[in-house]
RNA sequence: CGGGGCGUAGCGCAGUCCGGUUAGCGCACCUGUUUUGGGAACAGGGGGUCGCAGGUUCGAAUCCUGCCGCCCCGACCA
């Protein structure tokens, strides 16, 4: 066949890769490391964006729009911040070209040289906090809840598309409060909003924890996450979100006065999902066929194929169902192309992980019936046409809970526990998943166990319990459990 | 940035070792005919600075040098 998926069990890499390309959601562009997201990858972004969009209003934050720019000294005011970012950024250094004096082409022209050059941002947390400087005077202005939606560019060495390339879009929240109390319950509570929006749309199980000091974002004081598991095994860093103590607000000198006409100063959360999500979501559903996407988040929900072909008949009722099914909020696509066969379509839309899809033949007709196939189990059934949309509508519901109880269960089956080093380091390596385990606390520790297994530690649990034991490696206390995996 | 592999049509590849007419094949694309309930068949057709730049040669996809890019494995990272 034309469009061969490499199996996810010959090259999970290549079929991750195979799915980007062919299910069409993003190519490889001219600019190292950078990706085009085509049409349908970026309509799943755009129903992702959407989505969390009304979860941050619903919770009272706002949207702003901040430079893409930052000039490079704002980079050096927090000391960890810089730390973390600035081996991995772009710079502007000259804002001219001229014609080549040899007549080849343009070149920068020298003269055209920034004073000060220019970061193209890695994120945003400083040029936001210089402006928040200006933003907050009273207690009265707090807490400052804004939103962006944006592009951030990081020079990574690697790239694979949506997990993880050079610009990628993304949100980032940036929060000020009054309060240490306050800062960090905004951080938790957009942790929430985030499993919630993986669980409840994307259909992916989490797992919810705060990070190491190590795998902390830089700057941060608490770094929440949520982590998910793929089908190869390898964890993933869904989204974070941050509080970040007084740190940026002491480096950009952001001072309130209280009630008590005292100067204080704030206390700041960031939080972030990246189009890394749209990487999450086709690993942890698709399967060797092609993509599959949960319901409530695919562009198109429903794809009715005429067989053999759209007749004046048929057409009729795809209309009618579409008309039904647009009605209860689903999207319908029909197809209507004479020239492909129905058979062609069928792997097509499988390809493209069209949640439900309607066969309508003359023998359907006549039975007054239609065929109904489900993308993610690849079952069918004929279903009577009184009353489709309903069922349709509930089929779709099924069919989300169904990939996420799916999901689940793999991320259970693949989350085991270990007491010592030699059964974790067999577990990470052999099995792959979670492998929950007693930690001292250092980092020496964890970067000892990261070094012999490669397996970092993706989070401390919300919900570990408080458990005497001793260190997998080195054997001294620990209190609680901590999750352990290889991450992308 | 280190190790390995690879750059020939939109995609996948052969040809490169051993230089020699007009650079091939499959898929995709266009036209037509016959087809059409799980990736149709036939016929005709379009599409290439052989990654880029130098060099060797009567002659380079093929040999030499340099560069660039992509993929995989590491280190770094959302």
């Amino acid at each position: 066949m034309a469009k061969e998926i490499t199996p996810r069990s010959e090259d999970y890499s290549k079929w991750y890769l195979d799915i980007v390309r062919k299910a069409g959601l993003a190519d490889n562009s001219a600019v190292r490391g950078c990706m085009v997201i085509k049409p349908t990858g970026y309509a799943i972004w755009e129903m992702m964006r959407d989505q969390l969009d009304k979860m941050f209003k619903d919770t009272g934050h706002v949207n702003a729009y901040f430079p893409l720019f930052i000039p490079k000294s704002f980079l050096s005011k927090e000391a960890d911040h810089v730390e973390g970012f600035a081996k991995e950024c772009a710079v502007v250094t000259h804002h001219r070209l001229m014609s080549n004096p040899d007549g080849s082409g343009v070149v920068v022209d020298p003269s055209a040289k920034l004073a000060e050059e220019l970061i193209v941002r890695p994120t945003s947390e400083t040029i936001i906090w210089n402006t928040y400087k200006d933003w907050v005077k009273s207690y009265r202005d707090l807490p400052l809840l804004i939103n962006q939606w944006a592009n951030v560019v990081r020079w990574e060495m690697r790239t694979r598309p949506f997990l993880r390339t050079s610009e990628f879009l993304w949100q980032e929240g940036h929060t000020a409060h009054a309060t240490r109390t306050e800062a960090i319950e905004e951080a938790q509570l957009i942790h929430e909003v985030y499993a919630r929006f993986a669980e409840d749309y994307m259909a992916m199980p989490v797992i919810k924890g705060a990070k190491s000091a190590h795998e902390r974002f830089a700057g941060a004081e608490e770094t929440y996450t949520i982590e998910a598991l793929m089908q190869d095994g390898k964890a993933l860093q869904a989204g974070t979100s941050h509080f970040l103590g007084q740190n940026f607000a002491k480096a950009f000198d952001v001072k309130y006065l209280n009630s008590d006409n005292q100067e204080e100063y704030v206390w700041a959360t960031s939080w972030g999902v990246s189009t890394r999500l749209v990487g999450a979501l086709i690993m942890t559903h698709s399967d060797d066929e092609g993509l599959i996407l949960p319901p409530k988040l695919a562009p198109i929900q429903v794809v009715i194929v005429p067989i053999p072909r759209p007749s004046s008949d048929i057409l009729a009722v795809a209309d009618k169902i579409k008309s039904d099914l647009n009605q209860k909020g689903i999207s319908v696509l029909i197809d209507k192309d004479e020239k492909k066969r129905p058979g062609f379509k069928f792997a097509e839309y499988e390809m493209k992980g069209i949640p439900v899809r309607i066969g309508i033949g003359e023998r359907d007709l006549a039975k007054n019936q239609v065929e109904v196939a489900r993308r993610d189990t690849r079952s069918k059934e004929s279903r009577p046409l009184d009353n489709i949309a309903e069922h349709i509508v509930l089929l779709l519901d099924q069919i989300q809970d169904s990939l996420l109880e799916k999901a689940r269960t793999f991320r259970d089956e693949n989350t085991t526990t270990a007491d010592d080093f030699k059964t974790f380091k067999e577990l990470i390596n052999d099995k792959g998943g979670f492998v929950s385990a007693h930690w001292d606390g250092t980092t020496e520790t964890e970067l000892k166990i990261k070094e012999l297994t490669k397996a970092s530690i993706r989070c401390i649990p919300n919900d570990a319990e408080l458990e005497k034991g001793s260190d997998v490696l080195t054997g001294s206390p620990s209190q609680r459990r901590v999750l352990f995996a290889k991450a992308y």
